[in-house]
RNA sequence: GCACAGGUGGGUGAGUGGUUAAAGCCAACAGACUGUAAAUCUGUCCCUCCUAGCGAGGUACGAAGGUUCGAAUCCUUCCCUGUGCA
């Protein structure tokens, strides 16, 4: 058994349940971080764990190259790497071969890449992916897929569609005969994983079960296009995956369209499996789709936007680069309770941000991270008691 | 007092007779950000006006004069700054 996913509530077409990992359990509808090069820039992995963060992301591509899958394998896997017990999840590096365009050349094969640090070329094909992946370790992999980009017409878009399902059963078959390589079995029976070191420092990873899989989610994919997600979810169905993910979204197309595309394609998805919708979205947009009943969610904007210094607040957003700001004594979101709004004042966020200090970048991720997860918790707890609250 | 070297827009600093209201960088201000090529990117940044435009005026490269069709750029005098010598 892999993972295990268990639907307990339903309210409307919103679902909670649970998810179970071979690192632990996740509440669902989840929100999960982004921790692309394994780190979720600027927040240590205890403090990920005290804000209650369930599972976190992790990339195919960027790990692949630095500091490479091998590594990763000698410390067990990311978990051992990067010291973080809790599940993770890795994107295949399909969005990579949407996001660096420039860069990378795509036939039925597979993908290949320009590094975008050195420039050096790599050749991504589902099977490399996969094995890349189960390498990594994570309890959560991705089939690899085919972002579609935005717009595209009907032809493009059917085509990406079919390469993307070509594509997820080559995942699946490559990952059928492979799953058995995952870094946690191997550890069980050999002492320590790296000679001459025992895992990292004192940090020893928790596998709850040994005996567990990795899990292998299929993407939909399809464009804009209703006809074709419907296809695209009914083959990927056909091919058989314990989760599936909504992909190609938020590429650019106006909001309501991707909130059509959601609405629709969750209806071809089983209810009983968890349907990720991957790349989403704002805090708004987070409550909405779990609203529709979309059980596991990621995105950049949360930390990326704390970087730039936009931070989501329960008034509005607030960008805290602002001259108003400068000697404004208030907490950031006086209704928020995380460890930034109960201690910092607006004025002295402001000032980190002006003096570029790399506190600035923490305490600016802090916050967006607590008032994602704090966000998340109340849509939880709203589906479960059925309250009448500002979500549903 | 003498000799050099300099004085450019908020700061630095290019430009040394003609698309120069004046590069670039910094600061300031505003905006963007959605499976992370992102501590990034974009715009504004002398004043006034509007039909808001590679628009119209005005003012501006220490000061005042001068040369020239045309000067931040050349000449004269003065003021100021730095360094050296007395």
């Amino acid at each position: 058994m892999s993972i295990e996913f268990h639907v307990e509530i339903r309210r409307n077409a919103a679902r909670a349940g649970r998810l179970l990992t071979p690192h632990g359990e996740i509440e669902t509808p989840v929100f999960m971080p982004v921790g692309t090069v394994a780190t979720v820039k600027a927040v240590p992995q205890d403090v990920l764990e005290e804000l209650g963060v369930q599972i976190l992301l992790g990339n195919t591509y960027h790990l692949y190259l630095r500091p490479g899958v091998e590594t990763v394998r000698q410390f067990c896997g990311l978990h051992g790497f990067m010291a973080w017990p809790r599940a993770i999840l890795t994107d295949s590096g399909g969005f990579q071969v949407f996001s660096l365009n420039d860069l990378r050349k795509v036939t039925d094969e597979g993908v290949t890449f320009r590094s975008h640090l050195d420039g050096s070329s790599h050749f991504f094909s589902p099977e490399s992916s996969i094995a890349a992946q189960i390498g990594l370790g994570a309890d959560i992999i991705m089939a690899f897929d085919e972002c579609t980009e935005y717009p595209a017409d009907r032809s493009r878009t059917q085509a990406s569609m079919e390469l993307t399902v070509r594509w997820a059963e080559r995942s699946k078959k490559y990952f059928e005969e492979h799953k058995h390589e995952v870094p946690w079995k191997k550890a069980s029976s050999v002492e320590s994983p790296v000679s001459g070191a025992t895992n990292t420092g004192n940090w020893k990873p928790e596998t709850r079960n040994c005996n567990a899989n990795q899990s292998l989610f299929g993407i939909v994919q399809g464009g804009m296009d209703l006809a074709l997600r419907k296809e695209s979810a009914e083959r990927t169905i056909e091919i058989g995956f314990p989760g599936y993910a909504i992909g190609g979204l938020s590429v650019g197309e106006p909001r309501e369209r991707t909130r059509e595309v959601i609405e629709a394609t969750l209806e071809h998805l089983p209810p009983d499996k968890p349907r990720y919708v991957m790349g989403v979205g704002t805090p708004e947009e987070i409550v909405e789709y779990a609203r529709l009943g979309v059980d596991m969610m990621d995105c950049v904007l949360p930390t990326r936007a704390a970087r730039h210094g936009l931070l989501f607040t329960s008034e509005g957003r607030i960008s805290i680069k602002q001259a108003r700001y400068a000697q404004d004594a208030g907490p950031l979101d006086p209704n928020c309770a995380c460890r930034v709004c109960r201690r910092y004042s607006r004025a002295y966020l402001r000032h980190l941000y002006a003096s570029n200090e790399v506190l600035a970048q923490v305490l600016n991720t802090l916050h967006n991270l607590s008032f994602y997860l704090d966000t998340m918790r109340r849509v939880r707890h709203s589906i479960r008691l059925g309250e009448e609250s500002c979500f549903f």
